[in-house]
RNA sequence: GCCGGGGUGGCGGAAUUGGUAGACGCUGCGGACUUAAAAUCCGUUCUUCGCAAGAGGGUGCGGGUUCGAUUCCCGCCCUCGGCACCA
């Protein structure tokens, strides 16, 4: 240890340290509680940015906490290596994507030493490579046979300007997730995975978790998988005896409103009978119409005009058995419910406007509880009415409350064989074809004769081949190299075509984490005893972008493995904490934005650990705000950061030679000083509120404790030449538990001063260092000063001994001469004493 | 429109879940050291009145419960995020 402080050197240092003894090695272990500490994989754009740095930072921290705590702590990193900016680079500058990729990836990593995370680097993982994607191919065939996997022309979500399909997670709100441009629909041939199958387990499973996740991402995945409860109902056609349409509804209750059934313009029906449709002639140019507006990408939160066109065709209402018109409408869509609803204008917004629009009747069937006697409103209506109430105008229904003959009316619709209870979702399948090169293959073949045959397991991986020229035109890259799509048929040994699009790349990233636990494995994704030891996770830390993506991906995939008997759980995830992002202001405003390149506010890690060093950098991210805020970047911050490390450091240095004389037991330290005990008393309060504070994530509060504690330690009057025993008894516990706790936030001069302290170089970890423990015996105050209040105004305050009787301190309190002038003459009506906190006398006149 | 999170000094933020509002840090201001600067250290920094001791006000706004409310209840306002023709 060196008097001045050099960041960079003793990063440098201990870093090599750490290498060379793998620190951060894990293995199973029986005697230690295991900790699975993770962040999210980064994709290997080529530089870490700040965002990186947060999420890193607040992993290392629970990784440090745990392991000194004695767990035995899993912390590894990999690279999330497909996708498409290496295909751009290598369509714009014509580098091979592999090459491309790894000299990233290369960079990456010492960028992420150079911080001095602590991972376990001989558990890394690459996504692109053929050892990890093989794994991905068999789980696409497990699915495959299990149905999971399943191919079919639809509209899908089409980016114009990534060139590829998206899944409707990765289109949320109608942009693309990568690039922000609104997205159109295209019909395309694409393999799905079944992940409506899984909805209600998705939904219910959220109970096992709900300790754990932040309430918004649950609530955010609640409402994308949107579970609805109603009935479907049968419309009998007129036209088409035998025939029927089947609608959706969630509000039975309002079927007699029912002045219309409304279908898609994709419905089948439509398709099925358009020779016999009566106004064919105006039908037909609607749905080409609607078609090429589904087809054009719109603006998010942009609200189409509602049109429609009555087809001429009629259906019964299975309740009044009235006959009502069939109209298409544009506002009807396919993937949800059945393609077809029942318009209810009277309590229905939607269906409110499209019949004021057309001139179709509107009807009032419920009428409002909350207006009191009046059951029978009459006059035209202004609005729908969308609220539960009686109804009313419903031959035998009306009078009964609505919200209760919801369920009767679905079961006398069943016992009439018109239809049945029913509960949609709005999450629809994950379609994970890409016509992209830089992923993973999907491992099917086509063959004329057999058909879509499955490549045998034996023959995975899939491999990309090396050396395609990449042309950013046409369809999937891979389409035009015939040495990879020319196969024979695994089953009948005739021609055959292989599948040519390749993988979304959110499947590398929904199981990666079982892999860390067993990455080299040959045989299996991971083994299942070594997975049943590290898994699930016990913490995630990450950004709130993947709420519904890879969060809810990772859940899914998950509940396949657990049923194709990988794991023993339903959810890999126990706690996820969501970071806030990192902003930076914009040059010459007052807005703080999102750091990013394009905006020109980005700011360079390697800048700033060369400036501050990595630790002031990371303990200046973790101080400056609670993990899940914003973050506002702000250089005198890192500079108060480093100030701090500097005074600690001091401390160390400046007491380091006297304290190695210091008693080794406490019985041998003779009397404490009133100092002494003080300086024990903050020591041990610490190591209280640290652990409290780590336990639940508030960082910044924990550095906040430790900056006390610093502080306490710079008021200690004694000089070391002059310490008694007792002394450098109280500033070595002191100082080895604040450098202890320091470990997590700034673990390179942590690793310094200890060494200083302890005179071994053999590192925390490897001198067994563990994290201190907490004597409340210590850190209870001798005397305690007791805010007296005087009708809740803070009067006085008195010095109590922390066990004082109620009375001792009414007496106290009534007794203070300051408490005096507001009580003399006054009548005492009542003293609320509460014991160790405060006293509050009231009193009249 | 629906769902969810927030409003505390000049700023980031604390407050042991009903008990001294503003911990810790940043910034600003004043000072020490220095020929000077950097670095470091000391003081000060919610607000009003006051030379001071002290007194009043104060956690988005208005009510309420309580000896006591940033915290609990009722009614508003503002703001951020997500979803959005989902029947």
């Amino acid at each position: 240890m060196d008097e001045k402080y050099f960041p960079e050197q003793i990063e440098e240092k201990w870093q090599a340290h750490w290498r060379a003894t793998d620190a951060f090695a894990s293995a199973p272990k029986s005697d230690q509680p295991k900790f699975y500490c993770l962040e999210m994989l980064p994709y290997p754009s080529g530089f870490l940015h700040m965002g990186h740095v947060r999420n890193y930072s607040i992993g290392d921290a629970l990784a440090w906490y745990k392991r000194l705590q004695g767990f035995n702590v899993l912390h590894p990193i990999g690279w999330d290596s497909f996708g498409q900016p290496a295909e751009q680079a290598a369509i714009k500058r014509g580098i091979n994507p592999r090459v491309w990729t790894e000299d990233n990836i290369a960079h990456m990593r010492g960028q992420l030493q150079r911080l001095g995370i602590s991972y376990d680097w001989s558990r890394e993982i690459f996504a692109h490579r053929p050892e990890y994607y093989r794994w991905d191919q068999w789980f696409f065939l497990k699915m495959f046979e299990r149905g999971l996997a399943y191919k079919k022309m639809t509209p899908v979500n089409w980016c114009p300007t990534c060139e590829t399909t998206l899944s409707n997670e990765q289109a949320s709100g109608g942009i693309c997730w990568r690039c922000g441009n609104p997205v159109e629909k295209r019909d395309i041939v694409q393999w799905f995975l079944r992940i409506t199958d899984y909805a209600e387990q998705l939904l219910n499973d959220m109970q096992e978790i709900e300790a754990g996740w932040p309430e918004r991402v649950l609530t955010m995945q609640r409402n994308w998988i949107g579970r609805s409860e109603g009935a479907f109902l049968d419309f009998a056609m007129m036209d088409f005896p035998g025939e029927k349409i089947r609608v959706f509804t969630t509000r039975i209750d309002t079927i007699y409103g029912a002045t219309a059934v409304v279908v898609a313009a994709e419905h089948p029906l439509i398709a099925a009978h358009v020779d016999k449709i009566p106004n064919r002639d105006a039908v037909e140019p609607f749905i080409v119409l609607v078609k090429a507006e589904k087809a054009q990408a719109k603006a998010p939160g942009a609200e189409e005009e509602k049109l429609g066109v009555d087809t001429g065709l009629r259906a019964i209402n299975p309740f009044s058995g009235e006959e009502v018109p069939v109209w298409i409408g544009n506002y009807v869509l396919m993937e949800y419910g059945t393609g077809a609803v029942m318009s209810v204008p009277g309590h229905d917004e939607r269906d409110f406007e499209f019949a004021t629009k057309y001139g179709m009747p509107i009807r009032r069937v419920i009428a409002s509880l909350a207006a009191g006697n009046e059951v029978t409103p009459r006059g035209p209506m202004a609005a729908a009415m969308t609220e539960y109430g009686v109804m009313i105008n419903s031959q035998e229904w009306s009078g009964t409350r609505s919200d209760e003959a919801k369920r009767k009316m679905s079961v006398f619709a069943q016992e009439h064989g018109f239809g049945e209870a029913a509960v949609t979702y709005r999450l629809r399948d994950w379609g994970i074809s890409r016509q992209r090169f830089w992923g993973a293959p999907i491992p099917i073949i086509y063959c004329d004769s057999c058909g879509t045959v499955p490549v045998p397991e034996a023959d995975l991986p899939v491999r990309l081949p090396d050396d395609v020229k990449i042309t950013g035109v046409g369809e999937s890259p891979l389409a035009s190299v015939p040495e990879f799509f020319n196969v024979t048929c695994p089953t009948c040994g005739g021609v055959a075509r292989r599948e040519t699009d390749t993988m979304d790349t959110f499947v590398d990233s929904s199981w990666y984490f079982f892999r860390y636990c067993d990455p080299h494995n040959t045989d299996a994704p991971v083994g299942k005893e070594i997975a049943a030891y590290w898994t699930p996770v016990d913490q995630y830390i990450g950004g709130i972008d993947h709420a519904v993506m890879h969060l809810l991906y990772t859940r899914f995939w998950t509940k396949v493995m657990r049923d194709i008997g990988l794991v023993p759980f339903n959810e890999p995830v126990k706690r996820l904490m969501t970071q806030g992002m990192v902003t930076n202001l914009i040059e010459g405003t007052n807005d703080w934005k999102r750091m990013s390149k394009s905006a020109g506010n980005g700011v360079d890690p390697d800048d700033m650990i060369g400036a501050f060093g990595a630790d002031s950098v990371r303990l200046f991210v973790l101080f400056a705000a609670p993990v899940e805020n914003e973050l506002r970047w702000q250089e005198a911050g890192i500079d108060g950061a480093k100030r701090f490390l500097q005074r600690v450091y001091r401390h160390v240095w400046r007491w380091r030679a006297s304290i190695a004389n210091a008693p080794g037991e406490e019985s041998a330290a003779g009397d404490f000083s009133a100092e002494a005990r003080s300086l024990r008393r903050k020591t041990h309060q610490t190591i209280a509120r640290l652990t409290a504070d780590m336990d639940k994530f508030q960082l910044n509060t924990s550095i906040a404790a430790l900056m006390e504690l610093s502080n306490e330690l710079g008021d200690f009057k004694v000089e070391p030449g002059a310490a008694a025993a007792s002394d450098l008894y109280a500033v070595r516990e002191a100082l080895q538990a604040l450098v202890i706790m320091l470990t997590p936030f700034a673990p390179h001069i942590a690793e310094e001063m200890w060494a200083g302290l302890t005179g071994s170089n053999a590192g925390l970890l490897g001198s067994q260092a563990k994290w201190p423990a907490f004597n409340a015996e210590l850190a209870v105050k001798e005397e305690l000063e007791i805010p007296v209040q005087v009708n809740g105004k803070l009067r006085s305050r008195i010095i109590a001994a922390p066990d004082a009787t109620k009375e001792a301190m009414e007496a106290a309190a009534l007794a203070d001469e300051k408490v005096r002038t507001y009580t003399d003459g006054k009548q005492i009506v009542k003293v609320v004493v509460v014991p160790q906190r405060l006293v509050n006398i009231v009193v009249k006149g």
